[in-house]
Parts: structure tokens; sequence; C-alpha cells
RNA sequence: CUCCCCAUAGCUCAAUGGAUAGAGCGUCAGCCUUCUAAGCUGAACAUGUAGGUUCGAUUCCUACUGGGGAGACCA
């Protein structure tokens, strides 16, 4: 247990002892009044929130338990409660900050990336992948079984790979840049085979054979975008869900559209089947199957989130890009009509709009001025690129600055908080030379500024984890790796660690937590932690 | 026309309805005989407009302005 834990339960306990109520107040980690800050007397409305704070101070300091970890309360502002976190606090807090975290019951599935395989992965893919990349890792370290996964729009009966085996059979230009013509040639003689085969068996539509010659291109592409996505990105996916493979004929269509048939939720209308959505919160009613019987994108989508529901994840998280949103409300409606058991949770990613100067143009592939993610980390580097990504909320625009990226990657800020544990292991290197390093110490002792300023940063790292696995907020975690690596560095100034008599046990033991923690957040987000720089 | 997202410092971004709105970059002024100066210290600069809810609004609601996205039997 935290010591914010314990404010809240003593602070529970309290308020209900004395007003015989429960209400929903904060405890919130502070800087300029004290260590937390609790709001409960302002939310009470059980008079003057100055005279009720100022009650429960009283109530609370009868508790010995209380006042061994809180060293000082104080009523303060409107009528907050301020607190300041005793020795022994500290102490406990210290040792505890990389405990590992309870085993979570029930299984988180999250779906990310999913580019289709149409082509190399841009800059907008960037956000989903490091994101989802990072959320599953902090989900992971919060004690939570994560899944990732990663779906491949590969139908062939999708026109997108239909009209991409036009363009690979030379009959159409649809998502044709130099690599994908790249790939038609290095795939030629297969090409050709199926194209002669095809004409062989002339009871098969022309469409057929694109469907086939798409589904071969794209197998292509996606192998190099899988070995993308693991070897240069390091991010690595539990399942690659393939939809022409693991979808597709298996009657997993005809079951879902059964069950919508069953519960009277479709009609036919210009030869089509349609899918009342709009009863179920949708703007409209949606095409699950197109007048030449073939299944839409969305019965497809339909299918493969019931198939994720089946599998009985407690929560299927996807993440999208900002051109899907209009997706939401349908997919919601689909869940609410088939009745999935689980929580469903849609992440839009917002767009990446590119800055060329002062005019902000429409990032598109169309446009052709699409940035391949590749090319940037090129560019910049891996460790940057995420940094990059990572520190900004995934519901903001972004304004892409190419010139900007690059100049980020030479001062990017993710370069300090490698500093500050590339300094670390340098004092380390040398204390091992002298005597090794001492395990667990108490820390107590150490009273200057600096040290209790990065003790105190160091012991909100759990906080961190749990609010961020909770609220999903990624870019807490950047925030915070710089905010400890900043409380480092003037320590580092400000206070020696070698040679510095009776604390330096407890010094070594308080760098060497930091160290840790630096790494294990620069871990969340993917990031190297290095011994030199 | 309808729906969704966004608007905070010169630039890129923070701030579960809280107290004095924070960082980085850029600008200006300082600090290296001492565990890595990729560092540290200081200065200047900001909530699009108008209402509303609230003890309290950058945050919630309404309208407006500006920017982006979606509105296919594409995915």
């Amino acid at each position: 247990m935290t010591t914010r834990d314990f404010l809240e339960t003593e602070l529970k306990k309290v308020i209900f002892a004395l007003y015989k109520k429960e209400i929903d107040f904060e405890v919130t980690a502070e800087e300029r009044f004290g260590d937390y800050a609790a709001n409960a007397a302002l939310i009470l409305r059980a008079g003057n929130p100055k005279e009720v704070a100022q009650k429960i101070a009283d109530k609370l300091r009868m508790s010995s338990a209380f006042n061994k970890y809180i060293e000082k309360t104080e009523v303060a502002g409107p009528g907050f409660l301020n607190f300041w976190l005793s020795s022994a606090a500290l102490e406990r807090d210290f040792g505890i900050l990389d405990r590992k975290f309870a085993k979570k019951s029930g299984k988180i599935n999250l779906e990310f990336i999913s580019a289709n395989p149409t082509g190399k992965l841009h800059i907008g893919h960037g956000r989903g992948a490091f994101y989802g990349d990072a959320l599953s890792n902090v989900l992971a370290y919060a004690g939570h079984s994560v899944e990732r996964e990663y779906f491949i729009n590969n139908s062939k009966e999708s026109a997108q790979i239909k009209e991409l085996g036009k363009t690979a059979l030379g009959e159409g230009t649809k998502y044709l840049t130099d690599y994908v013509a790249a790939k038609c040639a290095a795939q030629s003689a297969k090409l050709k085979k199926l194209s002669t085969s095809w004409r062989i068996k002339t009871h098969k539509l022309k469409t057929d054979l694109y469907g086939e010659a798409g589904f071969l291109l794209a197998g292509e592409i996606q192998k190099d975008n899988k070995k993308f996505i693991e070897r240069d990105l390091g991010i690595k996916f539990g399942r690659w869900y393939s939809e022409e493979g693991e979808l597709r004929g298996k009657k997993v269509f005809e079951k879902t559209q059964a069950a919508f048939k069953k519960e009277k939720l479709v009609y036919e209308k210009d030869g089509a089947v349609w899918l009342k959505t709009a009863e179920f919160g949708d703007d409209e009613d949606r095409v699950i199957v197109r007048s030449d019987k073939s299944y839409s994108y969305f019965l497809s989508d339909i299918a493969y989130h019931a198939d994720k529901f089946r599998r009985g994840y407690k929560q299927v998280i996807d993440i999208w890009g900002a051109d899907h949103h209009g997706h939401v409300k349908r997919m919601e409606a689909a869940k609410r009509m088939l009745g999935w058991k689980g929580e469903m949770k849609i992440l839009i990613s917002q767009l990446v709009t590119l800055k060329e100067g002062e005019t902000r143009k429409k990032f598109s592939k169309r446009a052709g001025n699409v940035i391949y993610l590749a090319d940037l980390l090129k560019e910049v580097g891996i460790d940057a690129l995420r940094w990059f990504f990572l520190d900004k909320a995934l519901n903001t625009h972004m304004d892409f600055d190419l010139e900007l990226a690059k100049k980020q990657s030479a001062e990017n800020p993710v370069y300090y908080v490698q500093y500050a544990h590339a300094r670390i292991s340098s004092i380390l290197k040398k204390v091992k030379r002298k005597k090794g390093a001492k395990k667990q110490v108490a820390i107590a002792g150490l009273r200057h500024p600096a040290e209790l300023a990065l003790i105190k940063k160091l012991v909100r790292f759990p906080e961190v984890v749990e609010d961020t696995a909770t609220d999903h907020q990624v870019h807490r975690l950047t925030s915070y790796a710089y905010a400890l690596a900043y409380a480092f560095s003037v320590f580092y100034r400000d206070v020696r660690v070698l040679d510095s008599g009776e604390n330096e046990a407890a010094r070594i033991c308080l760098i060497v937590k930091t160290q840790k923690i630096l790494k294990t957040v620069l871990g969340l987000l993917g990031v190297r932690a290095p011994d030199e720089m």
C-alpha cells in the first residue's frame, strides 16, 4: 500500500465517521502545497469548507498510524487539506516502488496498427504503433494480461485487394507507388502464372483473378511490413490475424448474418442486405452484403469483433486512425445488437497534419506528400522517433514538420533522460571498482532538498503506472521520465555520491533505484537505456 | 448541410472541475581545476470570441470564429 492509498483510506474512514457520507474526493500529488492534497472538504457540502477541513484534519491526527506517516497536515486555500509525508512514509514507499503489481484477472485484447497491406507504413501509422506498444507495456506492467493483435485486411473479396490485384496485373494504377511497382516486378512470374491458369478456368470471374493477384501481392507487402514492425520498430504482436485465412470461408459471416436475421435486424434494399444500425445509435443503416453478394468491410469487422469477444476478453481495445472515426458508432451499435459480453474501447488517433513552412497541407497518399515511417526512422533514429510520437496525447492533432522532427532528433528530451541513466551507470561503475554496490539500506537519513525531491519523485512511480493503465494517457510517462531525470540532474549537481562519508551507502542505494526506475519507464516507452553516451 | 476532433507562450506540446496554467525548442543573462556541460541557474512571453453551470472553469454546457477529419454497396 502506498501512502496515497493510505491517505485515501484514512480520509474515507474519518469522513464517514463525521458525516456518514461516502463521497468521490481525490488525493492528488502536489509539489507546491505539500506532497498530497485532498479536495474532500470542498465537495462534501457540509458547511464552511475550511471548518470542515479543519474538523477532518483534527480527527485524522487522532490516529497514531496517520501521525506516523503524515508529518504535517494543513488546511489551505478554499478548503484543501495538504499533507506532508514523514520520513517513515518515504522509506516505506521507497522500499516498494519497484515491486511487481498484483496480477489482475481477465485478459485485455489490444489491436493496433493493422495497416492495409497495400503499401508501406507512413507516419500516420506511427502514432498508433508506438502508442499501442507503450499502452500494452503499461497495462502488462500494471498486472493485466494483454494480448497484442494485428489485423490484416487481405480478403480476396475486399474491393481494395481487388484494386491492388488489378494494379499488380498492369490493369490499374491504384496503390501504385515505386515500392508497389517493384513488388509487382519481383512477383511477375507468379502473377503471370496466375493469370494463365485463370484463362483456362473460364468459369471464374475476372474479379476473382484480381482478388487472387491482390492477395498474392498483399502477402508480399505484409511480409515486409511485419519485418519492419518487428525489427525496425521493435514492436511485437502475439497474434497476426489474417482476414482471408481466419475469417473468410469459415462460415463466420453466415453465422453473423443468421444472428441478425433471427432478431429481424436486417432488410433488403436495392439488392443489398442492410443492418438496422440506426435503431442502435448509428446515424444511418449500413450495408453488410453488397448486391453482388460479396460481404462488406463492416460485416467483416463485425465478424472479427464477434470472434474477439468469443475468445472471452474482459476488454477489447481498438486503436484506429481518425479516418475511421465514423465506424465507432456502427461498431457500438453492432455490439449492442449482438450483446457481446465485455468492454469495448475504441481509441481514435488523430491525424497528422503535414506542415511545410507556414502552410498546412493535408497529409494523404493521393496528394503525394506521404512520408514513410521508415524514412523518418532513418532520419531521426528510433528513440527520438518514439519519444516524438509518445510525448503527445493521442487525440490531439499533430502538426508534423519534417524539419522540426529532424531538429528534435538532435535536441530531443529523450536524450536528456537517457543521459541521466548513463550518468548513473558511470558512477556505479566506479562504485563497483571500489567495493561493489551496496544492497538496500535505509534512506531515511538523507535530508538534502535535492535528495528529498528525488525520493519524492521516485515514489510517485507506482501511481503513474496505475493512473496510466486506467486512463490510457500514455504521454504521462514521458512527462514523468523527464521530471525524474530532472530531479536526478539537480541531485547530481548538488550532492556528491562517491566519497560522501556516512551517507554514501544510502546515496548509492538511491541512485541504483533511480536508475532502475528510469530504465523501467524507458522500457515501457520502448526506448533504450544506455550506460554510456 | 450533418457528425467527430482540435484551438494554451514566437514554435511543438502538458495541466482526473481546484490554489500562483507547466515543460522542451527559440530569445536574453550567468555557471565547467570537483562522480559525463547531451548538464545547471535566472529573465521575458499564453488559455480564439460571447454567454451559462459551479464555492471554483484551460477543463463541463450553448452559440460563434478558425483549422482538420468523416459522411461509398472503399477499407
